[in-house]
DNA sequence: CGACCGTTTGAGGATGTTCAACGTTAGTGG
DNA sequence: CCACTAACGTTGAACATCCTCAAACGGTCG
């Protein structure tokens, strides 16, 4: 455990930048830097907190990837949503007592925890600051329902390939992406337990979308080679993301 | 249109009472009491909002059953959640400027508006009870989480199953089932667009429930008639649900 | 009465699973 | 540096689940 070093940005200046639909106050931008955050270093599947627990604090996410998931009582794994720099997974544990999810690494990650009562104070002197974090979580919400349209509605070519565009765009977002590929990180059990098939279909429809001149998936490195392609065939619309053109801001 | 009859009880008081970690004040009932709200009556199969739209205004389930969608561009529908009354399905709407889902009737509806401003005016008047409905939202997401757990790891079986064990549930919660039976007014089309399995599959999946003596839906109306196998072939676990015995306030 | 919708059932087919074998890659320790 | 291990990745074959098409029955409503 260590402080967060100077020269970063406060993940929570960052998020709440690219998210509130106010600009920040000085007060408040102030107080968001003053927050204490405790920095862990963490390797891959590692679980940060899990399913029945009752955390007092939440996390940011620093560095690497990781991914909010639920098991069934036959070990069947379902990934939920996947976590990049910036994001804030557990935002919910502020409000939900007993946590109804499992929240885990998939690659090395640092990761910043702040005491929840931390939070409540900071909220009840700039209450501001509570729409734009509540914001914050209705948005991972709309993620959870477009993986829902996109599990249920869509077949694994479709499926595949809407999950690369959501997971390349939010990594453009953030600045950890560069000429349509990124590092991800994800194996092909992983990429099952989010899509929900089987890890051998996942490794046919792969094939199937780089024979098709997609992309390609390899050592954890997606490459989008005809991003266009790519999006039609994920019927991808990028609103549901709420993701804001750093450009305008 | 019309107003909220004297009779009953406002509810958002209601809503606030069974998920609120803390018991209003009185100036906080009051404020809630005096929401101005407007009451209207809807048909099945009408869309209250839709995709895209910007509305300036939530609405709370007075009677009735809707639900949240969203299709694919191919015209497949998936349902997201169902509302029973007491709920405040499009609470997002505040704080996302466009609508990533619709919602619409499924039985005929009352419904109550209340528009944005009067929100915001109460927020900042009664600052705790944004943790309340922020509360809410967060619930509501978590029954996404577990509908896509059950849609994306369970099959047909289990998967209706649960679905029958949450709107239960959740119908006894607000009084409206009576010795394991309530009325849904759901078809089989409708269940397939939840459950992301086609009409003939609903049929099919329905008819090994019942010949499994576990619950019976004809007209519209589910009996449970073995409620602890039915909850067991679910693997179903209420914690998701945040429901608090009503005796226990 | 006819039209329409929901429901049921059958048959054939598509999508995806499981089991199994094998190749590949990366890390470990002698 | 090599042998060993373990996990990931690929491919084939048999099978399960679920879909689509199609036909038939029943209720409801104009």
């Amino acid at each position: 455990m260590a402080e967060l070093t100077q020269s970063e940005i406060h993940p929570f200046i960052r998020k709440i930048e690219t998210i509130a639909l106010f600009a920040l106050s000085e007060a408040e931008r102030a107080a968001l830097a003053a927050l204490p955050m405790q920095v862990a270093v963490l390797e891959p599947y590692q679980d940060i907190v899990r399913e029945h627990e009752r955390p007092a604090r939440s996390f940011a996410m620093l560095e690497g990837l990781t991914c909010t998931y639920k098991t069934t009582r036959a070990g069947k794994r379902q990934v939920m949503a996947y976590h990049v720099p910036g994001d804030v997974p557990d935002f919910q544990s502020l409000h939900l007592e007993v946590l109804d999810i499992s929240i885990g690494t998939v690659t090395p990650c640092r990761v910043g925890f702040v005491r929840h009562e931390t939070l409540r104070a900071l909220f009840r002197a700039h209450p501001r600051l509570v729409d734009a974090f509540w914001r914050a979580t209705l948005i991972d919400a709309g993620l959870c329902r477009e993986w829902m349209l996109n599990n249920g509605r869509r077949e694994s070519y479709a499926r595949m390939a809407h999950l690369f565009c959501e997971l390349l765009m939010r990594l453009e977002a953030v600045g950890l992406a560069q000429g349509n590929a990124c590092e991800l990180g994800l194996t092909q059990p992983e990429l099952g337990d989010a899509l929900g098939i089987s890890t051998v279909h996942v490794s046919r429809t792969l094939k199937e979308l780089r024979e098709a001149g997609l992309i390609t998936l390899s050592g954890g490195r997606l490459a989008v080679h005809d991003r266009a392609r790519l999006a039609a065939a994920a019927e991808f619309d990028p609103t549901y993301l709420h993701l804001r053109d750093p450009k305008t801001h």
